[in-house]
DNA sequence: CCTCGATGACTACACTTGTAATTTCTATGA
DNA sequence: TCATAGAAATTACAAGTGTAGTCATCGAGG
């Protein structure tokens, strides 16, 4: 049972998941432009996070280093199961089937699908 | 910009998607084995869907028919896209990489999704 | 024709989320 | 040593969600 993470503090998840440990400063400055948010609204997710221990906070001096304690490929598998468990009864097929039929598919994502695939047989 | 739907909103809209016109009490019946709620929650999700226009209502004497004025196909694009992009750089290849390495897709599963791609490329 | 039970309408209420403002603490430089 | 700037902690607040309880109404059966 992973901990949720919303949509805002994934957002910050994905700053630390690049480079960590880093000051809320520093992410803030990572994410701001991309989202607008001021600098309170990131120290508020952080905050969030790390009392859902899904960030660990290290006290340097004045300021605290915050690091992910979740890898990023479990929380990415997590959802992944989540979602496809959820809306298309758990098999990837139905899936990748209607990405393909509302055109979300190009033939390029198509080409390295199948290069993947026989990759994964081998 | 179809209208948000909730993950308990989405179980009433499966079953509206599998057979309608239903009323409250029909629906209920569907899913609350399932889901264990209580008749007026199926009922108040099925007004916060119909005052989200997501489903109609049809007068019937007392009651009310409810049909879904969205369609699945349209709403599962729209969030399988949305997950994507939040989620993976809006790459499906990335996605199914990622079930695939978290031993998610049986090998069953591997030939399936060769074949639907073999048929897409014609 | 009147009552009762089913049904929709309205209300409730705590928790989460997005988005901060305000308050309190603390280390550092004058 | 003490003020102050920059952090953290606390508080805010509206919208959305999960999960109902309660109220009002209307139609069918006695």
């Amino acid at each position: 049972m992973t901990e949720r993470i919303s949509d805002a503090e994934h957002a910050i998840m994905e700053v630390l998941w690049k480079q960590s440990p880093l000051t809320a400063t520093e992410v803030a400055d990572q994410v701001i432009e991309h989202k607008g948010w001021s600098l309170q609204t990131v120290k508020t997710l952080l905050s969030r996070l790390a009392a859902k221990a899904v960030v660990g906070t290290e006290r340097d001096g004045r300021r605290f280093q915050y690091s992910p304690l979740v890898e990023r490929d479990t929380y990415l598998t997590g959802v992944s199961r989540n979602f496809v468990d959820r809306l298309f009864g758990g098999k990837v097929m139905p899936l990748v089937a209607h990405l393909a039929e509302a055109d979300e598919l190009s033939a390029d994502d198509i080409r390295e699908i199948e290069q993947l695939l026989r990759e994964l047989k081998k």
